[in-house]
DNA sequence: CGGGTATCGTTTGGGCCCGCACGAAAAGTC
DNA sequence: GACTTTTCGTGCGGGCCCAAACGATACCCG
């Protein structure tokens, strides 16, 4: 994950490449070992349980948030899961494939579709949770109750700050400069 | 991000799906919670600075690993990004089309293949990584600079001791129940 | 009722992501 | 020198990921 280089050695390395430029170090730290924890983590999820259940991280993700709330409109699983809805139609066919999600139609709005467990993959989140708990608990092993307790709140306040300021700060960046076109995405057909 | 269920909501919904079964819930949302930040950040990132450089997140670290270290041979970049070094051929393979990095080869290792940025690239990173420094104390606005030093230094041992202990655990799981092989890959031409 | 407008899930295009199987090259072994 | 083993980056298959464009449905309003 960090590769062979300290610390020391990379805050040097920036200082050196970005002289005069004031930065925030501390911020940098916190953020970065936010993503580097993170991606480690989802490493050790995705080669250890999940890989003995043949499940992604994504798709045990979208699994458990139907497998709490049960049936439940796919615009709130994707919701839930922090996917994109277009991202969740295609887990979903895969979880579909599988035999481990099924899909309804609501009663009243024809444009929505529900997702619910089948029988089977109500079997497989009851084996495969208390596995999943039980790594969490070895990715903390180092960390006593009140250091997890600290540790989730704290990241909590960043969560709430982005879900609170982060719209308006980009709309406020975007209004200093207008981004381009994204890369990818469909091309209008003008 | 954390969808229109409320905590409380969420545990009590757990807690009936898994009545009897012990749960470390402080382990849960302490993971947990770093893994919604993480998405959190890597959106905000995306379509803010990012966006307007039309530069994905992975492409940024790659871009940044090289900046920082200068010429740097390709096994080293996937290992200080945290990607694997088949998904790195294709970023690599991406930011040359786009003229941003070139590759070289190593003056006596026949195997090695180098990365280094072009003009072009140093100049894009000179630009750009003051404004993502400047989202990343965004993002952790609502801390102050012991919180941020907190912060880092707890993830900092989870990542330390997944460095560590993760590889012998995932062997220890595995030696319990053999894994079937992975649903992607290439399929051996047996 | 009839015509906008908003919202739903899906499709599409481009890109990231991994693990595995290569072939090439290096390093170790005899 | 010939043989084996290790390590390198790459090709490939399958899957996740998003933004934008869409068609279908529902809602709003006169």
């Amino acid at each position: 994950m960090t590769g062979h280089h300290t610390l020391q050695e990379t805050e040097q390395a920036i200082q050196e490449r970005l002289g005069d430029v004031p930065l925030r170090h501390d911020a940098m730290m916190a953020v970065s070992n936010i993503y580097r924890a993170a991606a480690a983590i989802r490493q050790h999820f995705e080669s250890s349980v999940l890989r003995g259940a043949d499940v992604t991280w994504t798709a045990f993700v979208v699994l458990w948030v139907v497998w709490i709330w049960g049936e439940m409109e796919t615009r709130h699983v994707a919701e839930e899961a922090g996917i994109s809805k277009g991202t969740l139609t295609g887990v979903a066919k895969t979880l579909e494939g599988r035999g481990l999600i099924e899909r309804g139609s609501h009663a009243t709005d024809g444009r929505l579709v529900l997702l619910r467990l089948t029988d089977k993959g109500q079997e497989l989140m009851r084996g495969l949770f208390p596995a999943f708990n039980a790594e969490e608990a070895f990715v903390v092993e180092r960390l006593d109750e009140d250091d997890n307790r600290r540790l989730a709140r704290t990241l909590r306040s960043i969560i709430e700050h982005l879900e609170e300021q982060g719209d308006g700060r980009r709309a406020a960046l975007r209004a200093e400069s207008p981004p381009p076109p994204r890369r990818s995405g469909r091309r209008s057909r003008s």
